[in-house]
DNA sequence: TCCATTGAATGGGTGATCCATTTAATAATT
DNA sequence: AATTATTAAATGGATCACCCATTCAATGGA
């Protein structure tokens, strides 16, 4: 009613969504001792309460991977609320690899498996907005890998072992036969099999998001300038020997310097290493 | 009008989004070596091409922390999209920690600095979806926390000793005082400092989202139980001269003793311990 | 000078409507 | 009877046209 207050209906008559607007029962103080400052309320809205609930659901093991949510019309109206802003609700869920929406009858919103790859791109967006720097990354990058190197040691299996030397196959005809961007996706597939055979998925997690980022500075790298590490394939090898024998030190140090050597292969021409170019796009092997 | 085609003007005739339906160049063996798999295309949506488009403009560095985003009138009219599908993708950066909105006039969609507490939400969902475990994460706590140790005890300066000194100087007024809960809130923000003081963020970060976790059950069990660690303030005193003297070993070794006993409080009466009950509300200092 | 009022810009939210895809049921054809 | 089109319904995808609530600069009166 910005000019003359039009006699309409005001429409905003419907269930009332539980706890929506009397939110000044939010405040709390929040610390461990005295906290003088009020800012942070930014009132709630719809869409945050929306995934707020149904994360609680899921949590609560009420929803589990593979259940699905009523049909979006359905469910807003259970909500009380516009299927559009339930809809801003369910792509935030999607987003984050909670949810998976499908056309057609039949289809709906269906509860995932999570998705690991989600940490990925936190770390990406994170070096995007520059709240992380490269260096950071790189550095966090070794130590974790020195971490899983000593996880992996004691905890690899057989088959995690066998993969790995496939894995080293494949770089060894990828060498072969001059293809070194294949060569980096081999790469990049080896670090994900060595964090796989920690038999720790949160450090799986881990170590695919700092490495995820890195081998995008590679791939760009080697895309850019043809050069590539020369006896890759066997230091991979010599490294994997390492493994096997559950020899910590020996791979530890093996590895340790094989990732020093490649950082001096990317730090060479440093002009060329924009943060930008390699995070722009989507490559190869990093589809979402 | 489901079922007779009324003669009306399709009305799709907009601007078109460059590269909509034109997607069946996406397939691409990915991998290493030959992949019969010819599943995971599922149909680009508008609004993930907003999404992408913005987070591109990041990457390159054409936006920035801070830079502000045309109202969503205008933006949804450039990108020739409704309003609606519009907002979708910017609620879902929004809830990647990306954007921040804002009402009223020079109001609109800022970009923010990263928020590392995304990570935490990662690692809570994949929780909640059972992608992880709660032994694989308490495992990968202790884990990283030993390389925090090693790089605390290398890096941390005079400022980040002194701030775990006046958090360990809370944690005793809370126990003198009986605040139990409280106490739980130091805990939270010592592992958030020592992490800091790594000076490492990719670490920190990281600590962080496992931590976040494991506090939520700390604190589940000491409010349903009343019981708590004992002599904690006094440990946390060795502990931090250890880290002043920089004694690796020593640090290691009391944190790693410590963080023993916080696992064997929490696995007395085991049936408490719902993975569900500690997941499912926000608790005080997790306010998002 | 100071304070109340106004009004425009902006995000938040609604409801109705249409399109495109998917699937099951049905009808037509062989 | 088996196969193949056709149809119809359900669902997510997207649009349009509004309205509301908040914010803040400009205006104007005390």
């Amino acid at each position: 009613m910005s000019t003359k207050s039009s006699p309409r209906a005001p429409q905003r008559s419907r269930i009332a969504p539980p706890n929506r607007r009397e939110r000044a029962s939010d405040l709390r103080a929040a610390g461990a001792s005295a906290a003088p400052t009020f800012k942070p309320i930014h009132t709630r809205r719809t869409f945050e309460e929306i995934c707020e609930r149904i994360r609680e659901q899921l949590a609560l093991g009420v929803l589990k991977p593979g259940d699905k949510l009523p049909a979006e019309r359905e469910l807003a109206q259970q909500l009380g609320v516009s299927r559009n802003v339930l809809r801003e609700a369910l792509r935030s869920l999607e987003m984050a690899g909670v949810l998976r929406l499908q056309k057609g009858v039949k289809g709906g919103a269906f509860i995932q498996q999570g998705d690991t790859r989600r940490m990925n791109e936190v770390m990406r967006d994170m070096l995007s907005l520059g709240t992380i720097s490269v260096r950071e990354l790189s550095e966090a990058r070794v130590h974790v890998l020195d971490l899983v190197v000593q996880l992996a040691c004691a905890n690899a299996r057989r088959a995690d072992l066998d993969a790995l030397e496939a894995n080293i196959e494949r770089t060894e005809l990828a060498t072969k036969e001059g293809r070194l961007l294949d060569r980096v996706e081999c790469s990049r597939e080896f670090y994900k099999l060595l964090a796989a055979s920690t038999g720790n998925k949160v450090i799986a997690m881990i170590v695919d998001s700092v490495t995820e980022i890195h081998m995008r500075f590679v791939y760009a790298k080697v895309a850019s300038s043809g050069v590539a590490m020369a006896r890759l394939a066997e230091k991979r090898r010599q490294f994997l020997a390492a493994l096997s024998e559950r020899d910590v030190a020996l791979a530890s140090r093996l590895l340790r310097s094989h990732l020093e050597s490649v950082q001096r292969m990317l730090e060479q021409d440093p002009g060329a290493m924009s943060l930008h170019v390699a995070l722009a796009d989507v490559q190869p092997g990093m589809r979402r």
